[in-house]
DNA sequence: ATGGCGTCCGAGGGACGA
């Protein structure tokens, strides 16, 4: 089972792109973020019509997360973890006995700005409730927003305090991986400078400007059944790429 | 560098992202 997170910033905006890294990678589960519609605007046919189940927590202008998968879902928790935040960040499913959460961690915008806060406390929550699920097969993969240490940071110094990299978002990263989880990338890669997000601006993509902050933090029975973690960076230098790479968890089947 | 680029909403520029 390949399970594959992918920050698509806006899911209309990017239909095509989307659809053709579907047909040419078929992920068992996807888990998308970003998606920037409602429900009603998701387009479900186009991911049905391929063999897809879908469900989705969407949200008009920003956030908004769905979980595609071609094997049935069942107890799928929508709005996590906090069930009345207005800001749908987190979709959760069990799929082949697997509970996968796909989670669009807030941004934090400024050290000094309210979102900042809200941040941190999203986390605090998170960890949480993700103690109900850490004792059995999970998967807890999506957008961090967070680089964990600057391994994962193409200028560590430029970004030394700033946010998705300050000491407060990175001790929070380190909470949840307290809870027992492992960070299934670094599990299987130690160099750094792989990166799974480049800024728009200032041809950052080209350039190898990036972050790795899209993760999959996995329990030790699922890093048992691991083979690898990989990013496709080709995908961000294509026409109307997202600034987000898709991220894939390849598991061997029990 | 209160910028660069991209998307949304909605009709012009502001909010937001990371």
């Amino acid at each position: 089972m390949n399970i594959t997170t992918w920050n698509v910033n806006s899911v209309r905006a990017r239909l095509e792109r989307v659809l053709a890294w579907i047909d040419a990678y078929q992920p068992d589960v996807l888990g998308l973020q970003e998606l920037k519609c409602q429900d009603p605007e998701l387009p479900v046919e186009a991911f049905r019509s391929r063999g897809y189940h879908v469900e989705s927590l969407g949200q008009k202008t920003y956030n908004g997360v769905a979980l595609l998968s071609k094997r049935p879902m069942t107890d799928v928790v929508r709005g996590f973890p906090n069930p009345d935040d207005p800001q749908a960040r987190g979709i959760s499913a069990v799929i082949d006995g697997v509970r996968v959460v796909n989670l669009y961690c807030p941004n934090g915008g400024d050290l000094d700005s309210d979102k900042y806060p809200y941040k941190l406390g999203w986390y605090d929550r998170l960890e949480m409730e993700l103690r109900q699920w850490a004792g059995q097969p999970l998967v807890v993969c999506g957008d961090f927003n967070i680089a964990p240490a600057d391994g994962d940071v193409w200028d560590p110094k430029r970004w030394e305090g700033q946010v998705l990299c300050s000491v407060p978002e990175r001790e929070r990263f380190q909470r949840l991986l307290d809870l027992g989880l492992t960070d299934s990338w670094r599990h299987f890669h130690k160099e750094p400078n792989v990166f799974t997000w480049w800024d728009y601006r200032g041809n950052g993509y080209a350039l190898n400007q990036g972050l790795r902050i899209d993760h999959h933090l996995v329990t030790k029975d699922i890093l048992a059944r691991a083979t690898d973690v990989t990013v496709d960076h080709e995908e961000r230098g294509r026409p109307q790429a997202s600034d987000h790479a898709p991220v894939t968890l390849h598991l061997r089947d029990r």
